[in-house]
This record gives C-alpha cells, structure tokens and sequence, in this order.
DNA sequence: TTTACATATCGAGACCTAGCGATATATTGA
DNA sequence: TCAATATATCGCTAGGTCTCGATATGTAAA
C-alpha cells in the first residue's frame, strides 16, 4: 500500500488551487471557455487581480491560454481538475 | 449547474492540506493510529512541528487526538479525506 | 498612426506561514 | 516528591502571498 507521492509538488499544486478565487475560477472554467475579463467579473475581483491569478493556474499546468484578438481565453488543461473538485463540492458544497 | 460551493471555507481547508509534511501525515494516518513521536519520526520534522501541523489538520477537522497516558494519538476524522488523497495520489504519484 | 480596448507585469505595503529553540504542561514511574 | 518522557505552546525571524495602483504590451478600429 501507500502509493508513492511527490508530495513537494502536490503540496505546490493544492497551495495554488487554495484560494476562494481560483477556485472559483476552476469551477467556472470547468462549465466553459473565458475571457479574462469575464472571469474578473464573474469572480468579483480586478482585471490585473484575475490575470495573476490566471497566470499561476497557468503556471501549475491547470489552465491554458488562447489569444484571439485582443481577448484572451482562458481553458482547463488539467485532466484530473474535474475529479478534485467533485470531491471539493462534495465536502464543501451547500444544499 | 455549478453546485453551490463555500470556496472561503474549501480554500482554509485545502490551505492546510497544501504541505507535503501533512500531505505525509495524511496518507499515514489514512492507514492507521500514531502518536505524535511516531508521526514526526515517519515525516522526518522535530516533535514540536509535527505537533503543530497535527494542531492544523484537528483544527480544520481532518485529524481527531486521543490521549493514552503520555502519549496522544491521532486519527483521521474527516470521511472525505481518504477521496481527497486517492484523488492528489491519481495526480502526483509515481510509478 | 492615433486612440481605445484587453490583458499582463511591476513595485510596494500589509499580512500570513514555517520552522526553530526555549519553555510549559501533562503523565508516569522511581 | 522528583525525575523522565511525551506533547504542546511561545516568541522570534525569514520568507512567501495577496492586492492594489501604475504602467507596459499587444491588438484592432477609426
């Protein structure tokens, strides 16, 4: 038993993931593709605030970007996120 | 869609998961009842930091503490926490 | 090519966390 | 009671994170 974890970079990952605003964000983007203006207003916080926020999703492989124009979309990238969050919504979720 | 979530509280929670010394804990503890001397001694931290990331884990609800004599065991007490963990394990372990 | 729009980056300040040594508390046995 | 063991708490320091306003970059429309 007791599977061998790499818990230096489990750790790093869920620490990006523990933020009421990102995790927001993974829920949103979860239904869809956004903008980062959209996903600012969604989530109530700033543009530069998202896009920072955004950026470290980014960072820990959750999220991808696509540019088209002068907008940026934004998309989960990350296979195991939807599963992470069902059990998230399972111990947090309100009725 | 989009289960209401409490993403305050699921960001404290996964805050305290986001260390590898408790994500080491955690799986530990998954698999049985040690002491605090036991804990420290598997995660390889000094008895006072296990004792204070154990305070963490209770704190949020994860571990329960029951005192034998000197000693004082800890114990999971969080029914999600073993989905939780098979979820970070499909993710970051390894082979 | 100038202007507006959308996003990203930077620098600063406030706040939080991790870990350590020292010390305190609780329990048991001599 | 005194000493030993096991655990918990405290005070500190170093380093990290969050958010903001300001500014920079990239893109398209006028």
């Amino acid at each position: 038993m007791n599977r061998s974890v790499n818990f230096q970079q489990a750790a790093e990952c869920l620490k990006v993931l523990a933020h009421p605003v990102r995790l927001q964000m993974v829920q949103l983007l979860l239904a869809g593709r956004y903008t980062v203006g959209e996903i600012a207003e969604a989530c109530g916080v700033l543009d530069n605030v998202a896009s920072e926020h955004l950026r470290l999703m980014q960072r820990c492989g959750f999220f991808v970007s696509e540019r088209e124009g002068r907008r940026v979309f934004y998309t989960v990238s990350e296979p195991h996120l939807s599963e992470i969050m069902a059990c998230i919504e399972a111990r947090f979720g309100v009725e």
